[in-house]
DNA sequence: GGGCCCACTCGAATCGATTCGGCCTACAAT
DNA sequence: ATTGTAGGCCGAATCGATTCGAGTGGGCCC
């Protein structure tokens, strides 16, 4: 086999093939422009016989000054990021956001200057950059976009920049949430929280703990609880899993002596868990013990109807993508903010006496 | 506000205010090539001073001939495919094994020709591509590859090009875990197959549609099953979920007088669906039904210990990603076939008499 | 038959950075 | 002191396509 010497055709090949120009040629293939049909399909032809393959989408980019390109931010690693059908269900209301755009979804993680030459947020051939979840270091990143003048958004993080922000009210939800337990009659009330700071410290809710906390959404959260119930004890999970909530709810239901009449859990994987562990402990739900969550996504496998704070994490995706398309559009973007609803499952009653 | 019309300062402009020229300049960044301290301090305090964010990630590539970029095309809309721990798991091993490129990850659906102007597999600046899972019109996405010199690698879907694939022997590991429930001395078996079509047709297992079955690991591990029980009747699943599983369960357990003390399912998440239909008609696992799954994740909230198939999926990911690696190194990568074990849990037992 | 307009095509500049060969200078060796 | 050498820096070509203004031919209308 002769060495791959064999150099890819170019749009230039094809048009002295074709018998024209280049810039005709061009125009033959993006179609905006006047070209005769039989010119066209001259240069289809050619381009055909040469087995030309389309424009050089890099090419392309630099000339156009757009690559058709939409990066996200995660904050972790892919694997954790999609274990969360919150983020999913966000990325997928992104990717029908920027639908208009016709856009690819360029993964970036968050996870410091990366090894070696990655493809970080600094040099990536983005148009815009949607970031998801709040991170101490994302700082930088902003800086970086807002010199390199890429448009972005951020959900569920507030970067102090003026980028805008799509959120949701947790910590009013939350205190909704907290407040229909106390009508109910539960004054025994648990927390079990998202990572409260960059290392996910699994472990109780200390003081020290919540002043140092990093996320806001799980700080916002928790202050909503604590304006209902502010001496409530509590667990930071590792994460947002049922495996977790499974963990965190055997922790705070082992001792009969001690145990909460309600739990509130910061997601309803979490809260999944702790009816899980509540069910292995024979611990009736809701007769013996009420479970709030908080998101509103199918639990896979449970068979309860969660109460829980219903949050619209595919319309946030969307809002942000459509952000995102105004703002290349030469608009200005504005934060939106979305509220979470209610919603009564079988999962909370009135504390037994 | 005057308009926009500040235009981002280029290598050029800080060159030029370092007093030296582009080329120099672009030395100081990338860092290969002799420069001096004083002048590589000199160009970068001047791009500070500009506000220079760096080479433009656009213009780079172009020259450069390669993006940083590998495309992962998978065969369902973002949601779809990101519910399926197995594809996540891929997911994640293809982003380990492309770490030394220090690569992006670019999400590409193959929806057909996508709406509008979509970047496409065929316009995307990707260096390389791995394609997941095999789909009817694949094979013009590989055409497309082929000519544009892209160096590609699928994972579980022959391309019937010679590019690499990654897959497991899914036929003879079903066949395998057939045989044990044999062993254990079952023979009213029925099955639960993934989708056989790109329609997604949930329904009967009908000749005809095993037929023209379109997906190969499907077909497999149809066929792997039907070497050991060649009457087993079944159901074809819309998609690897519990719910499907769940409904798929319903259906094969309602009828007491007719009910398979075994039951293949070509996932785990379909497995766990099947057991917890099980569950829900009082019928004991594996006392009176036994459950064989295909996979080897974790169901989250599965009370059992799956008996299944144990696939490497991450690894499966990794070997693709390493291999993608190594092409674009100019080596000839070849097909990986790895195998399944049979991991005995305790969801299958002899059928009850 | 002449003038005008339209439709199509072409040239050339441009996008922004990289890279290779050459050149200059300063220092070292003889 | 002269030549050799190497480190540093610069010029210019190049990557491949897009785009806009200019040019040209033919057809249409009067």
């Amino acid at each position: 086999m002769q060495t791959d010497a064999a150099p890819r055709p170019t749009l230039a090949d094809v048009a002295a093939r074709a018998g024209v120009s280049a810039s005709t040629a061009s125009l033959a293939f993006s179609g905006s422009g006047p070209v005769s049909d039989a010119t066209k399909a001259r240069v289809l032809a050619a381009a055909t016989e040469l087995g030309y393959a389309g424009p050089d989408p890099r090419a392309r980019s630099l000339r156009r000054g757009r690559s058709g390109i939409v990066g996200v931010v995660l904050e972790e690693r892919v694997r954790a990021a999609f274990l969360d059908p919150v983020k999913i269900q966000t990325l997928d209301g992104i990717s029908e956001g920027i639908a208009p755009l016709g856009a690819g979804l360029l993964l970036l993680t968050d996870t410091g200057e990366a090894g070696g030459q990655a493809v970080g947020i600094e040099s990536a051939p983005v148009d815009a950059v949607v970031l998801i979840g709040c991170s101490p270091r994302l700082g930088h990143s902003v800086e970086v976009l807002r010199r390199r003048g890429i448009p972005a958004v951020a959900i569920e993080g507030q970067t102090g920049e003026d980028i805008p922000e799509i959120s949701i009210d947790n910590r009013n939800a939350t205190r909704r949430g907290a407040e229909y337990l106390r009508e109910l009659g539960h004054s025994q009330v648990s927390l079990v929280t998202l990572p409260l700071d960059a290392e996910r410290t699994r472990g109780r809710l200390t003081a020290e703990l919540e002043r140092d906390s990093t996320t806001a959404v799980a700080t916002e959260r928790l202050a909503g609880a604590r304006a209902v119930f502010p001496d409530a004890t509590g667990l930071a999970a590792a994460a947002s899993s049922i495996e977790e909530g499974l963990e965190a709810g055997r922790a705070l239901l082992s001792d009969p002596a001690n145990r909460p009449t309600a739990i509130i859990a910061q997601s309803d994987l979490l809260a999944a868990g702790v009816i899980q562990a509540a069910e292995e402990l024979g611990i009736a739900v809701p007769r013996e013990l009420s479970v709030l969550g908080f998101d509103g996504i199918r639990v896979d496998g449970l068979q309860h109807d969660l109460t829980t704070l219903v949050q619209p994490s595919v319309a946030k995706g969307r809002a942000a993508g459509e952000a995102l398309v105004r703002m290349l559009a030469g608009e200005q973007a504005v934060s939106v903010a979305f509220v979470s609803t209610l919603h009564i499952g079988d999962t909370t009653a009135p504390p037994r006496h």
